[in-house]
DNA sequence: TGCCAGGCTTCAC
DNA sequence: GTGAAGCATGGC
């Protein structure tokens, strides 16, 4: 990776080189439901409260608003930057004909590493559920109970917190059906009671975060792969949904062979899924 | 119009 | 421990 100040248009913005980072891919990848879309390959992120348009100019390269601190300290690690995605993609089997038909669409996911607290209320509406409804599900919570921010001309809502989703009833008619009791749920148990310590779970192994997340109502297996995948950045994490499933029965015989890729067997989860995304 | 969705809890066995 | 039913809702 590397990076230089770049003045465009009379603003000056962050150009990073970065290799396999396609932000189509990775807004189609089903980790990320707050994206806006402003144009060709060039996207309005809203993320820990705060807000910046990045844009994919040329492979490889990503501009980006903000400033090198703010790289720094926020979206260098959202985005994953200082690990090269290159190395995974060498390591997979070149006679698995499927995962290698699949980085062909998928070279350009990574690993987004975001607010633990949004990646849980988002994954428990994921149950079940479908994309573009998580999406309109997310886009209501946010613009009932979030706060409405300007970033340059820009009007974004943020994420609402524990104490505000806590509220019995703030997100009643919002069509999450069956799903709201959770939220509310863990929302009063991380804003009311401290039962669920969100500090605790970033502190914890990957082994003991999931075993936390599972014992939460609403939470199982695959939601508590998720949060440890995107919101912690366990890559270990391998979370199995319907669609994962499908492939692992119909091209692994079964038996998927998680162990090639220990350590980050949540990479090639991705590829799969954004593979299966694509070709749907 | 049914089928399906980044699944989970509950309950029977 | 395993398996099946029931769950809310709306996109397609």
């Amino acid at each position: 990776m590397r990076k230089c100040i770049k003045t465009i248009e009379g603003k000056e913005i962050m150009r990073i080189k970065i290799n396999n980072l396609d932000l189509k891919q990775i807004a189609e990848s089903g980790q990320c439901f707050r994206w806006v879309e402003l144009g060709p390959n060039q996207y309005g992120i809203p993320v820990f409260g705060t807000f910046t348009i990045v844009e994919q100019t040329q492979i490889g390269i990503l501009d980006i608003d903000c400033t090198s601190e703010e790289w720094k300290g926020i979206w260098a690690p959202y985005f994953d930057a200082e690990i090269n995605y290159g190395l995974y993609i060498q390591s997979i089997n070149p006679k698995d004909n499927y995962l290698q038909e699949a980085i062909n669409t998928s070279f350009g996911v990574r690993i987004l590493k975001q607010d633990l607290w949004e990646t849980m209320v988002t994954f428990v509406i994921s149950q079940n559920n479908n994309i573009s409804r998580i999406k309109g599900c997310i886009e209501k919570i946010c613009q009932r109970l979030g706060i409405l921010r300007n970033y340059k001309g820009h009007a974004f809502y943020t994420f609402p917190d524990a104490l505000t989703l806590a509220e019995p009833g703030a997100m009643e008619g919002l069509g999450l059906g069956y799903r709201e009791k959770y939220i509310t749920l863990l929302a009063q148990n991380v804003a009311w009671n401290g039962l669920i310590n969100l500090a605790e779970i970033e502190s914890m192994s990957y082994g003991d975060a999931r075993a936390t997340l599972k014992s939460i109502y609403g939470i199982g297996d695959k939601i508590a792969d998720c949060i440890c995948l995107f919101g912690l950045g366990f890559k270990e994490a391998f979370p199995i949904d319907r669609w994962i499933n499908r492939v692992i029965e119909e091209q692994y015989d079964g038996k998927f062979p998680i162990e090639n890729y220990a350590g980050y067997a949540g990479v090639i989860q991705q590829y799969i899924f954004h593979n299966e995304m694509v070709h749907k």
